[in-house]
DNA sequence: CCTATAATGTACCAAGCAGTTAATTCATGC
DNA sequence: GCATGAATTAACTGCTTGGTACATTATAGG
């Protein structure tokens, strides 16, 4: 009450602009903090409260917390496929190849938790939010790429199988380096850490490329 | 206004009681929500209102928002166990044993998706709410078992490599079949929904099958 | 029957939270 | 240097939502 009737033009005498940094923190913040919490689990005034800016700017560049959300997730995805494009094995023999996009597949998961658990999050509200994006189209067109260069050389060299699919193996793939990171809690509440310590994990590595291998090399009949 | 300062005392002359029926109906619901919204998400008016009781009986039965996740939680495990303690496959042979758990994983998983969204929901969480429940110490014991004795008769009749252990192999297991569930938006997302007709669901499980029990077998060396 | 307790219905509340209003200051082109 | 739009601040709002108070009815034990 008492306070609210003078002028109050108090403190803050000058600031800088400076849109690109208060964006980009922004959604540094956000990213954690829906990674976090999920979507509707996060708070917009959390999110406020941990940047160097006000909440006001959230709403003045992103419109809304959906659209923060949709930017977070953009921006996720554009990583994760840049990453994988600046992984140079092209002229590597297949199996060489196939055990270095493993490797680099794992590590990628494991050394970027916040990625998986935006998916695990856009999975959980059924791909909602990513249906919108026009980066989608072409997101994992690159290791897809890769994969079917190693496939074709594996063949042709006849030290591949010739009914495994390049979609196959993504899948595959995928699924154990996912895995190793989404249920990292609950599993070992269940099993005990032993799975998730450095040693461990170098041994699920190697467990994971040599399933992978087993099952793409040609029978010897 | 008008309605309010009357005696109201309208309809409903009689009720039974049924408090099984009703914690049963609360659970079920809930159970679908918190699947299909997280736990954030879940709105207690909504679960309420979709049961044939009232928001009072769930605060009654259940405490708190969180005492109803909780139980919804340890019910899923609960069933998980149960359905993995009714598989007979103690008296095959190894290789068939473990075939048989797979496609029962594979299947289970498949036909219970809410089951895995809560796993997925609680591993957002960090598995908090699971931390406190006392259902946990012995719950994979039973998968666990089995594979145990699957992996010992396997080496003994030497057809298994000797290094492979059982909790390394239901966390592939684990892997795929969850991630298959788990992963199906975004993955048929960006890849096509190929691998979740029925067909391709068919192929997907002979692969996973087919790769694990590629994994465990002995090197002809 | 009558009484104690368990079960249920109705109405309500206070905190939480996404989103806004309005004023102010910085930057830039002329 | 001044007009104009972009960037930023501070305070506010109204609906949502988890949770409760209180009255009422059913049921079981004596």
């Amino acid at each position: 009450m008492s306070r609210s009737n003078q002028p109050v033009r108090s403190a803050k005498p000058g600031w800088k602009q400076n849109p690109a940094e208060v964006r980009s923190d922004i959604l540094r913040v956000s990213r954690e903090e829906f990674a976090a919490r999920g979507y509707s689990g996060a708070r917009v005034d959390d999110i406020a409260a941990r940047t160097r800016t006000s909440k006001r700017m959230i709403y003045y560049y992103f419109g809304d917390k959906e659209g923060l959300y949709r930017q977070v997730l953009e921006d996720a995805y554009r990583e994760t496929r840049d990453g994988e494009q600046r992984l140079r094995i092209d002229d590597l023999a297949p199996e060489d190849a196939l055990r270095q996009l493993i490797e680099f597949t794992f590590d990628h998961h494991r050394s970027n938790p916040d990625l998986v658990r935006l998916i695990m999050i856009e999975n959980i509200h059924h791909g909602r939010y990513l249906a919108g994006l026009d980066a989608i189209k072409d997101l994992n067109r690159t290791a897809l790429d890769k994969l079917r260069r190693i496939c074709r050389q594996g063949r042709k060299a006849g030290t591949f199988r010739g009914d495994v699919t390049p979609i196959q193996l993504h899948w595959m793939i995928s699924a154990l380096c996912f895995f190793n990171i989404s249920n990292q809690a609950t599993f070992s509440m269940v099993f005990g850490g032993r799975l998730h310590t450095n040693g461990g994990q170098r041994r699920v590595r190697d467990q994971v490329v040599d399933v992978v291998l087993r099952y793409v090399v040609a029978d010897p009949s």
